[in-house]
Formats: C-alpha cells, sequence, structure tokens
RNA sequence: CGGGGCGUAGCGCAGUCCGGUUAGCGCACCUGCUUUGGGAGCAGGGGGUCGUGGGUUCGAAUCCCGUCGCCCCGACCA
C-alpha cells in the first residue's frame, strides 16, 4: 500500500486534498454513498467516542444532564422564531410523506401519493425549537430553573458543499439548551460553557484557541450573542470549533415558556444553546497531522501505546507474548489505554506505518535483538525520535512521556498559533497578507458595511471580537476610515 | 441555479481525436514458496453487459442523437 501524503505538502494549495487523503487513509471515515454525508469507520468513531466520554463529564460537572428528543420537528415549530427559520430553511430536509408502494409502471417503489403528512416533519437542524416546544411543559416555578439539558444526536443541513468531518449534511454532535431565570444566569452559563470548550480544547485535544463573541452577521440564528472558539489550521485557515449563544427570551417568547419568578410575576424564560460536532475532529486531524499522517494527543488518543513484537517461529513469540502481554497488563493497571499487537497477518514494517499514520502516540518494539539485551525500543509519534530503553521499569516511563507528548503537542500548535497572529490597521497591508493565512487583529467601525466589503474583496471574515486583547486605542477602521469600535479577529476560515 | 469536467474491474486510470487482434495498466484481492528490526519479493490466478437507450457501419469503448448519474468552481454553512 503506497502512503502519498509526502507528494502533498501542508501550505499547498493542495492543503485540501491532504486532508481529505489523510482521513480516509487513517481510516477515519469516507464519503457515504447518500449525498453529502459520511460514513465514520471504527478508528474514528473510537474518536469521536474519547470526545464524547472526555466532555460529557465536563458537562455533568457543571450541573448539566443528558436527554433525548426527537429527530423529526413539526414545521409550523420552525416558524416561530422568526429569525431562527430565517438561518435554518434554505438547508433543510422534509419529510412530506410516511409510506412508499411498489412501482404500477416498473420496477421498485415509489412514493405513495395518497400517504402526504398533514404537516411536513423538518429532520432537525438543531433543536432549539423542538426543546423549547418542551421545555413550555417543565417550566412553571423560578424553582424549575434553571434547567441545563444536552443531547448527544445527529443533525441535518442539507449543505452545498461537502468535506468530511468539516462540512457533511448530516454530523454528530451534542447541543445544549438550557433555561434561566434571569438574563445575568444565562449570560454567564453561555460564556461558562465557551470556556468548558475551550479548556477541552487546550486539556485535551491540545488545541489552542482563541475565545471570542461573533459580529452580528455571524450571529448564531435567533440569538444575542454568540460565542465562539476559533482554532487556527496549519495552513493558517480559521475554524469555528465550538460555539455558545445567548438566545435572550427569544426562545422563551416563540414558545411561550413562562415561569412565575420570585416577585408573584410571569416571566419570559431566557435561555442559551451550545453545541460542539464531529468537526472537532476536523480541527484535530489539521491542526497536529504531519506527513506521516495524524498526531494525536495522548490524552485523547484511544490507543496511547501500541506495542509490537517481531519474532520469527512460535516458540519466539510466545516467549513475547508472555514478557509484553505482561507489559501491557501493567499499563493498563496504570490507567494506560494500550494494544499488544502480535497478529501474523501483517509485517512488522507495515505496522510500524500504519499505526504512525493512525497518530499512537508511543510504540513499544521488541525483537529478537532486544530479547537478549533486556531492552525495547520506544518511539513517539510527535517527533518520531526513537530510543532503546531497559525492559524492566519501563511503566514509570511510559506514563511520564505521555504527558510529555501531551505537553509538546500543544506547545507546538500554541507557538504556530501565537506566530500567526499579526495586528494589522492598514487594509493593503491586509489584503496583500491575508492570503498566505494568520489571524489578523483589525480596528472595526462596527458596520456590516465593512465586513460585507472585507469578504468581497479578500474572502475573509470577522471571526469574532477576541477576549484577552486590548480594546484600548483602537484608531480608526482600517477600510472605511471611521472611528473604530472594537478591535476584531479577520481571516479565512473553513 | 450559473460555469467547467468525468462516467472503462473494488479503487485510480490509459485507450476515444483518426472505428478494426481476445479491451489494457497500476493498486487491491486469491494461491504457493521465500521472507519478517520501516509499508516484502518471485511465480501463478480470479475479476469487465466500457453509465444507459437508440442510430450509422461488415464491424462501435471509439462516430451521431437522446438520457441518467457523479465530481469540481460560485451563492449557503458547525
Amino acid at each position: 500500500m503506497a502512503i502519498e501524503l509526502k507528494n502533498l505538502t501542508k501550505r499547498s494549495e493542495d492543503y485540501s486534498k491532504w486532508y481529505n487523503e489523510l482521513v480516509v487513509k487513517a481510516d477515519l471515515a469516507e464519503q457515504a454513498d447518500v449525498r453529502g454525508c459520511m460514513v465514520i469507520k471504527p478508528y474514528g468513531y473510537a474518536i469521536w467516542e474519547r470526545i464524547q466520554q472526555s466532555l460529557d463529564a465536563r458537562f455533568k460537572e457543571t450541573g448539566v444532564q443528558n436527554v433525548y428528543f426527537p429527530m423529526l420537528i413539526p414545521k409550523s415549530f420552525l416558524s416561530k422564531e422568526a429569525e431562527h427559520v430565517e438561518g435554518f430553511a434554505k438547508e433543510c430536509a422534509v419529510v412530506t410523506h410516511y409510506r412508499l408502494k411498489a412501482n404500477p409502471d416498473g420496477d421498485g417503489v415509489v412514493v405513495d401519493p395518497s400517504a402526504r403528512l398533514e404537516e411536513e416533519l423538518i429532520i432537525r437542524p438543531t433543536s432549539e425549537t423542538t426543546i423549547w416546544n418542551t421545555y413550555r411543559k417543565w417550566i412553571h416555578s423560578w424553582r424549575d430553573l434553571p434547567l441545563c439539558c444536552n443531547q448527544w444526536c445527529n443533525v441535518m443541513r442539507w449543505e452545498m458543499r461537502t468535506r468530511l468531518f468539516l462540512r457533511t449534511s448530516e454530523f454528530l454532535w451534542q447541543e445544549g439548551h438550557t433555561a434561566h431565570a434571569t438574563r445575568e444566569e444565562a449570560e454567564a452559563r453561555a460564556r461558562q460553557m465557551l470556556d468548558v470548550y475551550a479548556d477541552f480544547a487546550r486539556d485535551v485535544l491540545a488545541i489552542p484557541v482563541i475565545r471570542g463573541v461573533k459580529s452580528a452577521t455571524e450571529r448564531f440564528a435567533g440569538a444575542l450573542d454568540t460565542y465562539t472558539i476559533e482554532a487556527m489550521m496549519q495552513d493558517g485557515k480559521a475554524l469555528q470549533s465550538g460555539t455558545s449563544h445567548f438566545l435572550g427570551q427569544n426562545f422563551g417568547r416563540a414558545f411561550n415558556v413562562q415561569f412565575i419568578n420570585k416577585d408573584n410575576q410571569p416571566e419570559y424564560a431566557w435561555a442559551t444553546s451550545w453545541g460542539v460536532s464531529t468537526r472537532l475532529m476536523g480541527a484535530l486531524i489539521m491542526t497536529h497531522s504531519d506527513d506521516n499522517g495524524l498526531v494525536l494527543p495522548p490524552h485523547l488518543a484511544p490507543i496511547q501505546v501500541v506495542i509490537v513484537p517481531i519474532y520469527k517461529g512460535d516458540s519466539e513469540l510466545a516467549e513475547f507474548n508472555e514478557k509484553l502481554g505482561g507489559l501491557a497488563e501493567r499499563l493498563r493497571a496504570k490507567g494506560i489505554r494500550v494494544k499488544y499487537d502480535n497478529a501474523d497477518n501483517k509485517r512488522p514494517g507495515f505496522k510500524f506505518a500504519d499505526y504512525e499514520l493512525k497518530g499512537v502516540p508511543v510504540r513499544i518494539v521488541m525483537g529478537g535483538r532486544d530479547l537478549k539485551n533486556g531492552t525495547v525500543e520506544l518511539m513517539r509519534r510527535d517527533t518520531l525520535e526513537k530510543e532503546t530503553m531497559p525492559f524492566e521499569g519501563i511503566e514509570n516511563y511510559i506514563a511520564e512521556l505521555l504527558e510529555t507528548i501531551q505537553t509538546n503537542i500543544y506547545t507546538k500548535a500554541k507557538t504556530y498559533l501565537d506566530e500567526h497572529i499579526y495586528e494589522c490597521n492598514d487594509y493593503a497591508e491586509f489584503k496583500e497578507r491575508v492570503k498566505d493565512g494568520g489571524f489578523f487583529l483589525c480596528p472595526w467601525d462596527g458596520t456590516e458595511e465593512t465586513e460585507a466589503q472585507i469578504k468581497a474583496e479578500t474572502q475573509a471574515t470577522i471571526r469574532c471580537v477576541p477576549y484577552g486583547y486590548s480594546q484600548e486605542n483602537l484608531g480608526v477602521d482600517m477600510v472605511s476610515g471611521k472611528p473604530a469600535t472594537c478591535r476584531v479577529v479577520v481571516a479565512r476560515s473553513y
């Protein structure tokens, strides 16, 4: 099997091709036969499960409970919140019939015209509407609040252009929906969940992100504020990796979710919603991978350590099974996810390349030579460095090494991000440089006109008003020359 | 919906302009032997209504007409 990743350089126009090759070759996912959808393969799904487990635990620490709501949403629900329907109407899949019948004119089946639904059902593009329709029944008093639910599910958005993990018609995600008695509490929750995402990205995915607030035009349909984490891919383009919305009372009002407050007055509930999707896997792949394949941070990797014996004959295999099987057990006892691969249907060289392609952080190899010397060969995926170590007592070293790798991967990505954030006050300079990627901190007058002009002329968009950057001494908007109201991150994005 | 391109083995393609052996190549697959410390080598083997319908012709993957499907670029977007 020839790996052609090396023929594609990441920073060229072939970056997209490189990414697709990588996703397919690393056995993560492939294009489905169904339009715009993807098949997630076992290894890819194992990574998604790690994301789920890790995030889910963090949600629960903040008092969130899991629920499940129907996939089908009556059309009328969508139209109750005006901006919301405006934002999603163009990309909804619609169920119109509930029965097929044999084709009277030939082979196969046709839709039975007599089985038309009285009201069409929408395959959820997101669940605010159906959830808030139910929240009406659950919320009556301030004592019922806050109500913090999350669901892991699939959603469908009929996208024109799709790409594995980054934008598929169907994708897996989690969507949190909370209801609160006060504006302040809801706003705080929206920001809290953004922090949960950012911390998760940093500590588990080893992806540094910029936190911030979206501009009005980039805001979620129906939100008063959309908070975002923006990651930078290795080609310098931005990827929105998670969002958290403060929805005000828009959905409370649209679905008539009222509670009696402490002053015995009826009041509409305050809402948030927040989500991350399988797109995170796209972010993961594009942030860390190199020309040998994936590089997975140890905290996330489904397999943290792979052990490969190189043996000749059954008696030698038996000896390895005892020694290395024992090592695997001792590592598992330390909570390390280990695979002992003594399969005889693949040659060692193939296994090495394959586990590298799949991003396994640490590889341990033992062959006849090592058996004699009482050693093993260790290789770390992030640097591809090999070292020979004594076999006895290697468990502690490996546990430390995994942490070292985690830190190293994050530091590398953080350094790259920091080196590609530029302050820019001059539009001519911006136009010239933005093509090569990077995040540009620019003064903005806050108007839609300049935002639209930047997008039309450079394909770059305002990613967010970032946290943690000075909003003092802004000067003038680099496009319009009018006084700036804030400094924003502008970049080309996925 | 506008602009380009492509349908030939599981995947990737050549052959089409200029019709003519049994439709070919790489990868993958199967069998055997030798290998196994970086994606093995050799030998043999299986697999095709050339997207589809019609037409021209002694003869069509190739020419003509129709039709279906897919991909890429743009508007949309986590």
